[in-house]
DNA sequence: CCCCCCCC
């Protein structure tokens, strides 16, 4: 640890003529500066401002401003006179009656005040009273776009070559004399116009909450300095939904810039726009100069190299597509959803889900070209994609990759033995079940292999036993695994390795099965266990999903249904999907059975 | 003021 000597030297050294060029709007990279006084400006406004006393050892400096995400800081005492900090980011700021001040937008505290023991030096005031404002770079817009540049999630570059052309459009309807980077917004400045192209817009969203509800609609747009979200709700959901267009360019002002969620949001934007009463947008037709959408597509062959859970571009001919179904999440939600096979180059097939409306609207009988930008990666089935709220998905898209592609597939492609990095196990795809008969598990020694193995068949329930047909099931939300009953009024759970004073009751249905060569026990937990009561009785045909496997191997599978006794070895036989067999479905697969015992 | 990105 660094003494206060030390420090001193280092301030001494390094950060001299920090709080003098702070002030002049100097491109000052991460000053560290102590802190010598901190304390709440009066006003009634919500959240509380801070106003800082910065110092380098030398000159002191009051015009300082904790931006309003960092007030925590201050109210957890960690922002303390003596502390050392280190400025990350600032902005300079011109107030309305004139006066100039820094504002901290990120700062790490090297040194708490106990450690620093008490001021360095003996500062004195530095120009409070107002500081001249010939400094090479003393506009707020230019200060903040300068201190984004180092930290490299904007990539802006303003320069007064590209900034006088956006002056030129100024005769634009309803534009303002001056077009701003997106790149240089912030809360600190209300009077702005951008000029940037709609890369993305959400549809119309409803909620419901404690707080109250409401509608909303979200749309992304980029100019050559950046991107950022605008978020318009009930009213100016109205107003503005059907004026806003994916690809378009406008030129938009008047709205409240807010500190974004990074939790919430890829884009590389520390704000987010929020639309209000006197929000204006207006379409702007000039547009050659702002970047349209950039694809940068990944080879779906490329996609088994690439990590789970990575943001990616993806082209492909959709070569299959699902019926759109709609499914219940985990937060017993309501959503439809699409699975897409989709081809390329590669010749590697990898399966993209769509949500949503986006999934009901889908349209896959043309086998169309798709290419999604920010698809989500995903390791279920090997590799799959899923598309995200802030994905952009295309159809039949007017670029050369595109048509390429097209030529390929209608060419060759069409016709290649192509590979899917998504395996399917479910029912439910139609084509690629893995069909057997009851005769063929034993025939076959099925469940004995190193992988569980999963297939369906069509069976007829003979007999379902009563007895021990529930268990004590661990009460967390997505664990259903069964808990040891501890004798002292908890119960454990040996895959959450925790005790909870309580379970829940879970079905586990022993069932036997019959087809016409065999019969065969299997179990049923909760879900399939339902599906089988809810119908009339026994003797009712089924479609069976089931997943095979040997409990000596396999303690835990990616099953939710599967539990695994540990302690017994033998094969284990769980129905994860119960479909009553239709008739005209019925004969379908079984003349597909018969073909495949044929070949 | 939302913040949902899901299912097998």
């Amino acid at each position: 640890m660094r003494t206060n000597r030390q420090l001193e030297l280092t301030m001494a050294m390094c950060v001299i003529i920090d709080v003098q060029a702070l002030c002049k709007g100097l491109d000052v990279d991460k000053p560290v500066l102590q802190l010598l006084n901190i304390r709440q400006i009066s006003n009634a406004s919500s959240p509380p401002r801070f106003r800082l006393m910065m110092s380098d050892g030398q000159h002191s400096l009051t015009s300082c401003l904790l931006a309003t995400q960092l007030n925590y800081l201050s109210e957890e005492n960690l922002l303390v006179p003596n502390c050392v900090c280190l400025l990350k980011k600032t902005i300079n700021n011109t107030l309305a009656d004139g006066r100039r001040v820094v504002v901290v937008m990120d700062m790490d505290i090297l040194k708490s005040a106990k450690e620093t023991g008490g001021k360095i030096g003996n500062p004195t005031p530095y120009n409070t009273d107002g500081i001249p404002l010939e400094a090479p770079h003393a506009s707020p817009m230019k200060a903040s776009a300068m201190k984004a540049s180092p930290s490299k999630g904007l990539t802006m570059k303003v320069s007064p070559m590209k900034a006088s052309p956006m002056k030129a459009n100024s005769a634009s309807p309803g534009s303002s004399a001056k077009v701003n980077p997106i790149a240089s917004l912030n809360p600190y400045q209300s009077k702005w116009t951008i000029r940037a192209r709609v890369t993305n817009k959400s549809s119309i969203r409803t909620w419901s909450n404690s707080k109250g509800e409401g509608k909303l609609f979200s749309f992304e747009i980029v100019d050559e300095s950046g991107e950022i979200r605008i978020t318009a709700f009930n009213k100016e959901v109205d107003k503005f939904f059907s004026l806003v267009e994916q690809g378009k360019v406008y030129y938009i002002s008047k709205a409240t810039l807010k500190p974004a969620n990074k939790q919430y949001t890829t884009l590389k934007n520390d704000y987010e726009i929020t639309l209000h009463a006197h929000s204006s947008i207006v379409p702007c037709d000039d547009n050659q100069s702002i970047p349209t959408v950039h694809c940068d597509f990944v080879p779906i062959a490329e996609l088994e190299n690439r990590d789970k859970d990575a943001i990616i571009d993806v082209i492909g001919i959709c070569k299959s597509a699902e019926d759109v179904s709609r499914i219940t999440t985990k937060n017993s939600r309501e959503v439809s959803k699409r699975a897409l096979s989709i081809i390329d180059e590669t010749g590697k097939v990898v399966t993209v889900t769509l949500w949503g409306e986006e999934a009901e609207n889908f349209d896959g009988s043309t086998q169309p070209v798709v290419a999604i930008k920010g698809a989500r990666l995903s390791d279920f089935g090997g590799r799959s994609l899923s598309a995200l709220f802030s994905s952009t998905v295309m159809v039949n898209p007017d670029i050369p990759q595109a048509f390429r592609l097209r030529a390929w597939y209608d060419r060759e492609g069409f016709a290649v033995n192509s590979q899917s990095l998504t395996e399917t196990r479910s029912a439910g795809t139609g084509l690629n079940m893995n069909w057997k008969t009851l005769s063929d598990i034993k025939n076959e020694d099925m469940g004995h292999g190193e992988k569980a193995q999963y297939f369906s068949c069509v069976a007829t329930v003979l007999y379902i036993r009563k007895e021990n047909c529930l268990y004590q099931a661990c009460p967390s939300a997505d664990c259903n695994k069964k808990v040891i009953d501890q004798q002292n009024g908890l119960y454990r759970c040996e895959k959450c390795n925790k005790e909870f004073p309580n379970f829940k009751y879970r079905l586990l249905l022993s069932a036997n099965l019959a087809d016409f060569g065999d019969n065969q026990w299997v179990t049923c937990f909760q879900e399939t266990a339902e599906a089988l009561l809810g119908h009339s009785l026994r003797l009712e045909t089924y479609i069976f999903s089931v997943c095979i496997w040997h409990s000596l191997r396999f303690r835990n599978t990616s099953c939710s249904l599967c539990l695994s006794t540990e302690d017994e070895s033998r094969v284990k036989v769980t129905v994860m999907e119960v479909q009553p067999v239709d008739h005209r479905e019925y004969s379908r697969r079984l003349l597909q059975n018969i073909y495949k015992l044929a070949r």
